[in-house]
DNA sequence: CAACTTATTGAAAACGCTTTGGCTTGATAC
DNA sequence: GTATCAAGCCAAAGCGTTTTCAATAAGTTG
């Protein structure tokens, strides 16, 4: 059923079901009000096609997906998708194969050119990352999921990661511990790097000399986390402590500390970031797993609101959004051991 | 830039340039490579919205994803993304809170009709899906990954989860275990069903009676796998092995095994279902976990193929594809031990 | 009662492309 | 030399909306 026949059967123009539909003001209320109750039954519905030719919009919004297939990515989107349910916004993924954001700009440039989206989130920038700039210079819309420390106006919604190394820190070394291993993210992204910097804060604020040597970088995944805590672990002398940057890296340290016939708790302590996956809880591993904590699923809802308010017009530059980040302490922390033989 | 201009531009009508770059016949040699060159060189790109409202066509393929932001799910995606990169065909995510497939007629109905997308991927069905009758009664393209038992045709690609529990569960009684427990999927998907029967037919073909009381379902959690397996392992007789229907849910038994005091591969032999993640191996469990394994990404990628043949014309009649599933030994599958005292 | 508003509706012009149905031109066949 | 055909190109008609600009009817003002 097209507008033209859907309107004839009403006995009325175009123009007038349109602008009935459409929500504009100078339509009689009854005359509105008829038009909605037929629509609905004789299932009229407006060609999505025509209207985005007619309008220039689109009524979706982007995401670049990495070939990693993150587990992250998942909850995220589910988390807008939850938002952008009954906006007539549709969430349109465009792969990559690149990892490296650089590599990404042929990606996000054609995007923004295509007319499919009408804006874009850019997760994990680096402090200066191309994707922003190359956005900003095509004066398209955007949202970054996380943040940059580039000159580049961009609205963005991050957790405070620097907050959440630094608190997880502390209380690590309240407790006594002296080495305390950091498996952070990728190096170069900025989370990762504030991450750095909530560790190193905490550690300088209680008088523990920096060791760079303690400090790993790499993918969230269970296997970087196994092999790393493995070899930390045979150095002498050893950790006592490790903050995880992710579930999956936690599950790793996990098995290489029990592997050694240690005990977590006890001999070694472990606090990971937590995202919420309804599949995988800190709360039920053994022993329970101390962690910050900030669902995804949450920065995935609100980042497709932010998107929403900056297609309404509000200015990016307003746009910032920074979330604390809860530390729940469970059986994973203990006081750090006496000094052991190694 | 606009077809008009550019056409202008190249001193030739819109209607031979629009020929030249959709590659159609009737078109000089020269004069298309002419027009293709100038469109790269002056950046001409048509405009996607207007393709759409004159050939009917979206240029996308929808699915539907859970709230429950699903680990599978990020994965077929990817090898969705990856198998359409550069067929300037997007993927557009549906959300739904809705876990039962009854629930979420709304959502195919209205992805179905609403001209955003060409074609669309039905999961985890069930013997008699309602999606499935839906979507062909409204003579919708779509494939289903996975399959159901319903006379309605349908084009659909699955792995042989009958044959891999079938397999694993074989090899288990072979190993000398009787008392086996299998935590399956959610029940009434007929992935689910499929495996019931593997489990079955193994147990019953080396003359082992069925329990039903040793098999269990739920959604694939690490939680719903330590709890189970912990229950199971408070029985006595105490079950010797457990088939697992994810990693996640193997976690759960490894956990569970392991608070028990037991040790996996020689007290208690565990099998599980591996979708390959990059992020989670059962190469580095601890100890290694012996699985049956599908790539979830590879059914991804030919899932968006057999999606482009169904949409180039080929019925769906004709599209069936049951992968072979391998079954990989490794360190957590064991001889069951002697009768213990529990 | 004439002159203005105001409320409500329509006609028609975009939006930017694909595709049908001609129209040339030069070559081939008779 | 005329008839036929193929190759290559173009004009114009849509595709199904939204939106500008105008028109009409009804009410208000002085």
């Amino acid at each position: 059923m097209k507008l033209k026949e859907f309107a004839r059967h009403l006995g009325l123009s175009p123009t007038t079901v349109s602008r009935a539909l459409g929500g504009y003001p100078e339509v009689n209320e009854q005359t509105r009000k008829r038009v909605a109750e037929e629509a609905v039954r004789l299932g009229y519905r407006p060609n999505i096609n025509a209207v985005r030719l007619v309008t220039g919009r689109a009524g979706a919004i982007g995401v670049v997906m990495g070939r990693t297939g993150e587990f992250h990515f998942a909850e995220f989107m589910s988390g807008m998708a939850e938002r952008l349910d009954g906006e007539d916004i549709d969430i349109l993924v465009s792969p990559t194969t690149d990892r490296d954001s650089t590599d990404q700009i042929p990606i996000y440039s054609r995007l923004a050119t295509s007319g499919r989206v009408d804006a874009v989130v850019v997760h994990s920038p680096k402090p200066n990352d191309e994707r922003i700039a190359l956005l900003h210079d095509l004066g398209f819309p955007f949202l970054v999921h996380g943040r940059s420390e580039t000159e580049v106006p961009h609205a963005w919604l991050d957790i405070d990661n620097e907050g959440a190394l630094r608190r997880a820190t502390s209380h690590l070394v309240d407790l006594g511990h002296k080495r305390i291993v950091m498996i952070n993210g990728p190096a170069g992204r900025t989370f990762s790097l504030h991450r750095d910097k909530g560790y190193r804060d905490a550690l300088q604020e209680r008088g523990i000399a920096f060791d760079p040597r303690l400090v790993a970088h790499g993918h969230f995944t269970d296997e970087l986390g196994f092999r790393l805590a493995r070899s930390y672990l045979e150095q002498s002398p050893r950790p006592t402590a490790f903050v995880a940057g992710s579930m999956m890296t936690a599950l790793g340290v996990y098995r290489a500390v029990r592997s050694r016939g240690l005990t977590i708790g006890r001999d070694i302590s472990v606090i990971a970031h937590d995202d919420v996956f309804p599949y995988l809880t800190p709360e039920n591993m053994i022993p329970s797993l101390s962690a910050t904590r900030s669902s995804m699923r949450s920065a995935g809802a609100r980042s497709a609101d932010l998107v929403l308010q900056l297609l309404g017009g509000r200015p990016a530059s307003e746009i910032h959004e920074l979330w604390p980040v809860e530390l729940i302490l469970r059986e994973s922390t203990g006081p750090a051991p006496t000094e052991a033989k190694s």
